[in-house]
DNA sequence: GTCTATATGGCGATAGAC
DNA sequence: GTCTATCGCCATATAGAC
């Protein structure tokens, strides 16, 4: 580990936050998983608001640009739908709270999203757009594809969000069961979504 | 409005912590919600966690008695499945921010979830296990009807805790359209579900 | 840059008058 | 039962030594 302390903060912070949101993270905390003093954060990063936003923003980026690269790549539409249904789940996997983080954080404070959208070079509107289009060209359906849009983000996040009481509930609590249920949803998914955008 | 003291606490307490959360909310907030001295919560409930308990608990019964009344009438499995989603849409839509209050609830502290099932006349065990078999027996695809559940689950709570995001990217932040959209669901959930148990 | 010590404010909770 | 005043704690943030 020789990375700066900056560095070290940021990441610190970044566990932390995802964890337990901000309201729920403390200062002392993000400088005991950082391995240094609590002042320190405050020299580098000045407040907490501060450190928070900077990782905020580089995590709702980053699940967003995981899109972007999948529908800019040269294959079929299909072949996307595929790709992105794979990728996002191996992506959550390894990212378990990102998707609560990212909901609570929208609905604490809307206007986080409008300064986001504007201040940075992220567009979750045209992403979102564009995969609605490519899901469009697909959905032989009658359903308007923003119905089977945003059915599929549904269906790929809320197992990861209410894994307590589903694990519980239907998997006595066994943990690697239940990531075993995780894994071969992978294929469940995408053949519901291939069900849904038939005729 | 000749409801008692503990009464109007109670009430305005829920409204709190079901948009705020438990670490979120304050006595004081409560208290100008009740309209009276943040101290009587204290004469009535001795301590905040006791408060966020009560209503928790009162929220989490009821959340889940809505499908054992379903699931407990005498008509067919399939028309279970039709009532389910019509009153659990009309049920989140009256009660918008409850599903993720429930979700971060029960993220934060999993102990809850035990307490309250060994604690109370709860069991959302057995009810998730007799609406699974009620769509097990609907199911005529070779899909487990536990990915149906869970992707029911997900495609209705989806579009209500995502709905800043989603609001803003598809309809220009346009809340009565949203609420349309909402609405219009109802209809594309059930086709949805109905064409994913097919064989 | 990094630490210790401390300032400052807010929140849950209680004491005590009425 | 209901209020005002206040205690005690903890969290963010800063001052200042090294």
């Amino acid at each position: 580990m020789d990375s700066s302390t900056e560095d070290k903060i940021y990441l610190a912070a970044r566990r932390i936050f995802v964890l337990k949101g901000m309201e729920g993270a403390r200062m002392q905390e993000i400088a005991d998983e950082a391995g240094m003093n609590k002042a320190l954060l405050h020299y580098y990063f000045r407040s907490k608001e501060n450190l928070f936003k900077a990782v905020f923003k580089d995590i709702f980026t980053k699940f967003f640009s995981k899109v972007k690269d999948t529908l800019f790549s040269n294959i079929t539409s299909k072949d996307k739908l595929v790709v992105f249904i794979d990728s996002y789940i191996d992506l959550i996997s390894s990212n378990p709270y990102v998707p609560q983080f990212i909901i609570n954080e929208i609905n604490r404070d809307p206007k986080v999203l409008k300064t986001l959208m504007f201040e940075s070079g992220i567009e979750p509107q045209k992403i979102l757009e564009l995969f609605f289009n490519e899901v469009k060209l697909e959905n032989s359906s009658e359903v308007d594809s923003r119905h089977i849009v945003i059915s599929l983000m549904g269906m790929l996040v809320f197992p990861f969000v209410a894994r307590p009481l589903l694990q519980m509930i239907y998997f006595n609590n066994d943990s690697e069961t239940y990531d075993h249920f995780l894994k071969e949803r992978k294929e469940v998914v995408k053949n519901m979504i291939f069900k849904l955008i038939e005729a």
